[in-house]
DNA sequence: TTGATGACTGTACAGATTGTGCAGTGATTT
DNA sequence: AAATCACTGCACAATCTGTACAGTCATCAA
């Protein structure tokens, strides 16, 4: 079981003020500090907290339009030259190689319906890609989220220890 | 200018070594700790820093398949309704109403394929979903990032102030 | 039943960091 | 020329972090 229901308020309290300190944080699930400390450590080294790095919101920093490209690459030479030649380009937010029609999957960013056609043609200059089709994300319904996922994880690792009692000391 | 070098490096800087505090961060860009705490006050005011939030890697948690399904919707009742009811699915990461042949397209994660097609069908039983077609992703060539177009964006704008050289105090 | 482990709890202490405030300095703008 | 604005350096109080340690429970294997 990768995270308990404590690591899942954990988390959840991490993600709605990623300003609380350890400390504060054990404060208010009621546990000790280092109870805190170990559980952060333990859900690092797992992977399931890949890092505490900013979010960056690129439509604040003018690049407002998404838009999702298939792309259908030529046979020879096979995915990972292009993703290479993609990489290069900043606008690719992301790229996966999947099954069905298309070949690969990107995500991509531009600064207005203008840009998005120039970063468009970018891609389909990129050798080996042979042909993109792309849509427009007209809205975000769903922003990228993963805090329900852990709730539901979480929430389904029914827990087995408890606390204790604890001492006097000094 | 949303972001300039000295922006850049700083988000660089908080992307690669998160644990870094504000004093440290000054030192190592060589400026004064109150620079660097102005400068992500204004970032996070702005907007371009949404956050720091813990990033969970949905693959550590057991979901280690990841498909973009696209929604074809009934023309009744319009997007919204669908996207409240697809935000109750926590395997639904991420959901964009779009152009072109579909009316939206989402992001899912499942801990397998088996466990892919029910969430599929859990998808398809959403009221106003008409059909659902969905690509597996087989690999992430490119997982989610930012920091390229930070980099452009921050190089681009040309810095026009410059440091000064300070005084003596107590 | 008896260890051996592992996870927690309180506590402690030194060192480092944060939140603030302030005065002085250039560069830029009105 | 006056007013702003962004920085620098420094100071101080209040906190927090890293780390260590002893004692308590619960679980697990012998």
């Amino acid at each position: 079981m990768p995270v308990d229901e404590l690591d899942g308020r954990l988390i959840e309290m991490f993600a709605a003020e990623p300003r609380v300190g350890v400390l504060e944080a054990s404060r208010r699930l009621g546990v000790a500090r280092g109870t805190v400390q170990a559980r952060l450590d333990r859900l690092s080294r797992d992977g399931v907290i890949a890092g505490f790095g900013p979010e960056i919101d690129p439509a604040a920093l003018g690049y407002g339009v998404t838009a999702f490209v298939t792309l259908q690459l030529r046979q020879a030479g096979g995915h990972d030259p292009v993703a290479r030649r993609l990489a290069q380009v900043p606008e690719v937010i992301e790229a996966h190689t999947i099954t069905g029609a298309g070949d690969m999957l990107c995500r991509i960013v531009a600064r207005s319906n203008a840009d998005l056609q120039r970063v468009i043609d970018v891609i389909v200059d990129v050798a080996g890609v042979e042909r993109a089709s792309s849509v427009i994300s007209l809205a975000t319904q769903i922003p990228y989220r993963t805090l329900p996922l852990v709730r539901k994880v979480s929430s389904g690792a029914l827990s087995g220890s408890r606390g204790h009692l604890g001492q006097r000391d000094s």
